[in-house]
DNA sequence: ATCCCATGTGTACGAGTGTACATAACGGCG
DNA sequence: CGCCGTTATGTACACTCGTACACATGGGAT
């Protein structure tokens, strides 16, 4: 139980990561980074973290559960006389403006999925999460269509360089909601 | 102009790097990795595509290629009197069938645009070229949101190990067509 | 024929990696 | 107190990687 020491040593490890993702990409993601990123020695990743899968999986969660908060805290959802897509790309316009480290993290992290079978709970964790938010104004398929279009609209934007476009954004999310 | 030994040497070296991100993914591209599946040298491969990145711009861009083709051929695109969102959910759902390496190469090369500026040109002209491809149906507003949402959508497949279903996409992708 | 240079090849080096493992420190428990 | 197992650490090994570079080869221009 007690862990003697350094009882936040893997959540600093953790948090090291994060970090190292955000600044490097995975393919700069390594124990040895982590290790000096945390300031801890190489030893100390290798045994809270076995495999690197694992250290990814800690960090997606919690980059997901960072995101849960953030989309909870700004409400919008709640009131069912605010319109849905305005907000929604409301709200895309926010997260895409200004420094995009944590955008491409996040992004990057869930992407990883593709190829990590152990991610995959995790990423498919977090697209029900969003879709049982927007669950509380939808139904359910009209939910899960908004997060695909917000998922395709963010990653046109992020791998073509090109501008958000906020009010096409609320268009065609609008044509979604029925 | 005239190559002077092997002036398939390039094009088989491409190749190569196709197959290994197939199966390796792009964690597992390397100068060595791709000489040895091509069977050329290290030399060869190192002379020809100084950087990765140049490498993976070829694959991608060989990749869109093919896929293009793909698209052409299948046709639907023409008659203006076929159900459009019926005819792409069809087409999504044939893709995503049976073996998904090509499916997984394809967006792994695509997505790896997140990081790596060098392959965003060509990830916007994947984009672009099938956007262009639609506008012959739609207004090019509705055929971008229909790459996005296609997207998406395929995404949530691949990513959360759920199973395609036909029938949603050609809901949603309707309602997007005004 | 001769020279030049694009093309092709082999090898070596230094850096970085995952992993294993022997050892140390310390908390809880008998 | 003394033992034990969890937590923590340092080091070493074998491996892969990108890169550089010296060298070979032969086609085309002169």
């Amino acid at each position: 139980m007690a862990r003697r020491y350094d009882p936040e040593r893997r959540q600093r490890i953790i948090d090291a990561a994060i970090r190292v993702v955000g600044q490097k990409g995975i393919a700069g993601l390594s124990h040895r980074s982590v290790a000096a990123e945390a300031d801890v020695p190489l030893g100390s990743t290798t045994y809270h973290f076995t495999t690197l899968d694992e250290l990814m999986v800690a960090a997606l969660r919690q980059a997901n559960e960072g995101f849960a908060k953030v989309i909870a805290a700004r409400g919008g959802l709640e009131d069912p006389h605010t319109d849905l897509a305005g907000e929604l790309a409301g709200w895309m316009g926010e997260w895409l403006a200004g420094d995009r480290t944590g955008v491409e993290l996040e992004y990057e992290l869930y992407l990883a999925a593709l190829r990590r079978p152990a991610l995959r709970p995790v990423a498919d964790e977090w697209a029900r999460d969003l879709a049982d938010q927007l669950s509380r104004r939808t139904d359910p398929v009209t939910a899960r269509a908004l997060v695909a279009l917000m998922d395709g609209i963010c990653l046109q934007v992020l791998l073509t360089d090109a501008a958000y476009d906020e009010g096409y954004a609320r268009e065609v999310l609008g044509r979604v909601i029925p």
